[in-house]
DNA sequence: GCGACTCTACTTACTGGTCAGTAAGGTGTC
DNA sequence: GACACCTTACTGACCAGTAAGTAGAGTCGC
């Protein structure tokens, strides 16, 4: 009767959980059934009830992704351009302390050893992602708090580049991440408080 | 005695260069020994002669990497930085054209599962490529050809963080590669010819 | 208030394919 | 005859995916 202990919900959240942690530190192809059937104590064929194909997994990863990005993006709707960079900035930390890296990083690294269905979904994610990066830059602009040189999506675009860029770096490079922050927020011309 | 037609150098150079294109296209774990022997027409155990282990092979591959850049920057270290700025600029297009992305993206997005001996090599060649990005636009300030804000570290740093992500997202939108390089020359108050 | 039925959520047990890696043997060249 | 450079033939591990069976909970007629 209660949804949130329904079993079935249970078990597909806590696999799509683990395949989600799975993904952003080790990536697509590189992690197994095996791997969340050993880490949730069911046996594989478990899995393969929930998730018949690795592919149907992939796609309800990155069809989650699209809807958590969607409710994000339209909680954050009021909030002030510059407020909602440091948002952007937070959760990039969030993914370096977890030693993972952004979806759009190992989606689109690994793009073309993924199944097609998998590759059109992550079309769609990374043209929201970018989108709302520049979305971010234009209205900055518009309100006074941004201030560079050329378009909103030459902007938009080299801060969502650079972000994905300096989170695989800081894997091997710690200094990488705040480096690229600090300096977007000088690009912007925001003080760096 | 040529030593430009030795079969060992010769086939060994072969399994080099189709790994690197397969590693930058693939990834490394998303190729196989396999995919090598049968493009070359030759047995899966050739290879393992050459190489023992992948590893060996992907060690080899970084290796390679390393000495290659080390000859290109040293061969351009005479060209202003904006000219060294736009051989860079090629470089990335010629990946791209290749649907290919470069070497520093793939392997440090899947570094989780890289064995050891690469993630050291991987960090090594990372760390030489960002101190050449950032030295190119801190000669470009000193020379007057390149004005910013922040340090040379920092705008070196968005500079190669951003053409490693653009490289990845321009495989699903083509105009990000070529918005991220406009964007990079304006910032770094470049003419724009 | 109990047996028959049904559905969900698994299980066991298996297949066929791919993988890295090895051992032992062959062949041509110096 | 020694060495470089392969070959054939194999092993064991892991992989995604499938088929068939089962335990338990809910539902229904009656």
């Amino acid at each position: 009767m209660k949804p949130e202990t329904d079993a079935r919900t249970d078990t597909r959240k806590k696999i799509l959980d683990l395949a989600e942690v799975l993904m952003l530190s080790r990536g697509f192809n590189a992690f197994s059934y095996q791997h969340i059937s050993g880490e949730l104590g069911v046996r594989n064929a478990a899995i393969h009830y929930h998730f018949p194909k690795k592919t149907d997994l992939g796609v309800a990863l990155i069809e989650r992704y699209r809807r958590r990005f969607a409710r994000y993006v339209e909680a954050q709707a009021e909030l002030s351009p510059p407020v909602q960079l440091d948002r952007y900035f937070s959760l990039a930390d969030t993914y370096y302390n977890k030693q993972q890296i952004c979806p759009s990083g190992i989606l689109s690294a690994e793009l073309h050893t993924l199944p097609p269905e998998m590759r059109q979904s992550t079309a769609s994610f990374v043209e929201e992602m970018r989108t709302w990066a520049v979305d971010i830059v234009r209205r900055g602009q518009v309100a006074g708090a941004m201030h560079y040189v050329g378009t909103p999506e030459g902007m938009g675009t080299i801060v969502f580049a650079a972000m994905q860029g300096s989170l695989q770096l800081a894997r091997l490079d710690s200094t990488a991440l705040d480096e690229v922050k600090q300096q977007i927020r000088l690009l912007l011309g925001m003080a760096q408080a």
